[in-house]
DNA sequence: GTCTATAACTAGATAGAC
DNA sequence: GTCTATCTAGTTATAGAC
């Protein structure tokens, strides 16, 4: 994978493209993709409009590296998360904590890989789909073990899969970073939420 | 309330100006509102860009009658299904399953509601704004409820009410009319998830 | 109430000087 | 690598004939 992949690790910290790549996340996440001009971004970087395109290819191709990048980073996290846990109750917790905490830590990011995504050509699409997938095979796999090995009620996989990565995902619209509640508080009620959930006598 | 704000009940049902209202509905809902042209619009309706400003004042007005129409009849729905039931347990249980329903079978001018009401200019978005906010209001009360008439387990009330009520809304993004489960077995899913959840023991 | 034609403006992206 | 200036094509909305 390019490093175009990769929004926050700048490259170097401080870089104009890094700097691009951040105000971009903040404009595409706020106001979204289709609302934010170039000259707008230009102006929040501080420098002209002609100027950005040294330093990306087009206002498509900083839309992609955000999304693409959030989802793979999404998905590698959530993979190093779940791989010391011993059992599926541990994983799922473990996911749900990994989760919530980015969605609430990356806001901005996550709302542009999660709602901004749809407007990117059909190429670009694909590519951001299918990390996409990846990440939710990976999450109805924690899942199906936690029925596996602890009897959890599950009516419908597919439905209640939707209803847990949805709550989660929906973090990144309502968390506020000056609010009453640290990231770490939030995911450790909305693991309890979810195993409890899971959980239930039938 | 003007009768903008219904964009439901067409007025009389096929007239053009509720073609272009179910048109808006669907192409602001799959595209996005920034994303969809007059002419785009004009198309799908089956007349000239010209002509649909005999029957709307402008593009933002369209959004604005789906948006707020939208919240007036989530709230009445939900004040009329919770009317009757007699206990704060079968309020909350009869308020997810409108809640749910509604987002199935109106997807797209649920997500117009959800997503792209930010496209507003500054007036009209308060206006949905205060709508949006009568709704939650309603809702964190069948909470308070629950904890008062039952001890149902609520660590932090506006965290536990976002994670139920995002979940619920995010329906309106996975629902599909062909899929497995229609839309009444999957409120009654997230219904009984919604209770495990608050009933837990502590 | 539909049309053709167009006004007034903004979009993403590029050319070429420095 | 930044700038000024501009290209081409798009946007919402309007004017006025029929």
């Amino acid at each position: 994978m390019s490093s175009l992949a990769r929004p926050l690790p700048d490259d170097p910290p401080g870089s104009t493209q890094g700097r691009i790549l951040d105000a971009a996340t903040r404009l595409f996440a706020e106001r979204g993709y289709h609302a934010v001009g170039m000259r707008e971004l230009a102006e929040a970087v501080g420098i002209r409009p002609a100027s950005l395109y040294k330093h990306c290819a087009s206002k498509q191709e900083l839309l992609f590296t955000i999304a693409h990048g959030t989802m793979t980073e999404l998905r590698e996290g959530a993979e190093a998360a779940i791989a010391e846990q011993p059992d599926a109750r541990s994983r799922l917790r473990a996911w749900v904590v990994w989760h919530v905490t980015y969605h609430a830590r990356h806001r901005e990011r996550a709302k542009v890989a999660d709602e901004q995504f749809r407007a990117l050509d059909a190429e670009r699409l694909q590519g951001v789909l299918a990390a996409r997938d990846a990440y939710e095979r990976l999450v109805k796999g924690l899942i199906d073990d936690g029925v596996a090995a602890h009897g959890w009620v599950v009516p419908h996989r597919s439905v209640v899969t939707n209803a847990i990565t949805t709550m989660c995902t929906a973090v990144d619209d309502w968390f506020r970073e000056d609010g009453p509640l640290g990231a770490d508080a939030v995911a450790a009620i909305y693991a309890d939420l979810v195993l409890a959930s899971l959980e239930r006598k039938r």
